[in-house]
DNA sequence: ATTATTTTTTAGTATAGTCTAAAATGGTAT
DNA sequence: ATACCATTTTAGACTATACTAAAAAATAAT
């Protein structure tokens, strides 16, 4: 059985290894987590004990076969709340995260079971995400450039193209991070260049260039 | 802000003093929270320090107004979630109780109000307990003794007469204690013994004399 | 009223999760 | 190849919550 923050952090593994496929760096979990990267190594070290991740000192961790199955049950949780506050209870798609979040670690499989009865089995979360089903399946969507979105269209970072640290600076800079909820509020014809909302607040002007390079899913 | 298990000792120490008017024992309170005693002392310390009980040592407990207030909060989230639970999602009243232990913790003023006005401001919870307002303010219903009860009727045992140590072993060893859901399963004329059911799944026959010094509220 | 019993508290320990500061490692750049 | 830098890990500390065992206080029994 996974504590709160054991869910916490292998949900946020999941995301940064984009679906378990690539390893993650203990800082970049640390950055998501919002926690030091000290208390990071603690937790992979505990979460390779319990087997469901692998971790190598220094080497950052993967998830194993259990681990992306116990990450995908909290999103799976996590996306189904989402529906239900948007859809029954009248939450805008920016205030649920917070509390689906709370809810995702409700521990009771009757509940998701019946919520998900109740709400007719969702495939997808207010903002688009996948649910993955009880097996831990996800219908992946495709990924493309946010380059190619039209404005009014919403979307999901998912992963960066060039992943240089003077990219991914500018990202952290601007505010833009994989996992973003963004929509697209223009676009310039003349040189392509967009402005995107990120998560509902902020709104950042970028170039083509960079628009480019971050990979999007609907 | 209280953590989960303060919030739960706070609940505990409400429905033990019988809405806040009677002080409380520290093993009264291991007890109702499963842990050991010198675990509730240390908490009645603590809770003590953030000002919602008045704790004099050897003397037990009193909940301050504010400590009441925070208990009817925590009470009135159970409470909606409980009907939540049964109305929407068809669970059994069995069914509810540790799942909407969980949910009462969910830190979310907005959540409860959204789900107050989803249910229709409901009035009581599918147990028959009243719902306190935001405000902490709960109508309170008449209590009698058990053996008053007609077969059929429902309620929830709040207190007893005889409090002699014999009398409460008694009702340790038969299971019955101060919060348990009960139901009057049947009634002998003859001397006015009664069988009643607790919390939907033990079934327990006694005496007139019994009945008599156990308290319930519907 | 003194002893015995029960209740409550203290003291010391454990686990989970976090932190800071310092040490270790790996990768990069000369 | 070595020195530097960023990343990562270790070490030690803290808070919250629980525990056990022993001490202290209140209550009951003689």
């Amino acid at each position: 059985m996974l504590t709160f923050a054991e869910e916490n952090y292998l949900k946020a593994i999941y995301h940064l290894s984009d679906g378990g496929k690539k390893g993650v760096a203990t800082n970049d979990v640390s950055h998501a987590m919002r926690t030091k990267p000290a208390s990071v190594t603690d937790m992979m070290q505990k979460l390779g004990e319990k087997g469901v991740i692998e971790y190598r000192k220094y080497y950052g961790v993967h998830l194993t076969e259990d681990g992306r199955k116990l990450a995908l049950q909290t999103i799976r949780k996590q996306r189904i709340w989402e529906v239900f506050l948007v859809e029954k209870l009248k939450f805008s798609w920016d205030e649920v995260h917070e509390v689906a979040d709370e809810l995702e670690h409700v521990r009771s499989q009757i509940l998701v079971q019946r919520l998900d009865e109740y709400l007719g089995y969702p495939k997808f979360d207010p903002h688009g995400d996948p649910i993955p089903d009880e097996f831990g399946e996800v219908k992946s969507r495709p990924r493309f450039p946010l380059s190619e979105l039209e404005v009014g269209a919403s979307g999901q970072i998912v992963a960066v193209k060039d992943s240089s640290a003077a990219f991914l600076k500018y990202l952290d800079k601007v505010g833009a991070y994989i996992g973003a909820r963004i929509k697209v509020l223009d676009k310039v014809e003349f040189d392509g260049s967009v402005e995107i909302l990120v998560d509902g607040k902020k709104s950042i002007f970028m170039s083509k260039d960079v628009a480019m390079n971050i990979l999007v899913m609907q």
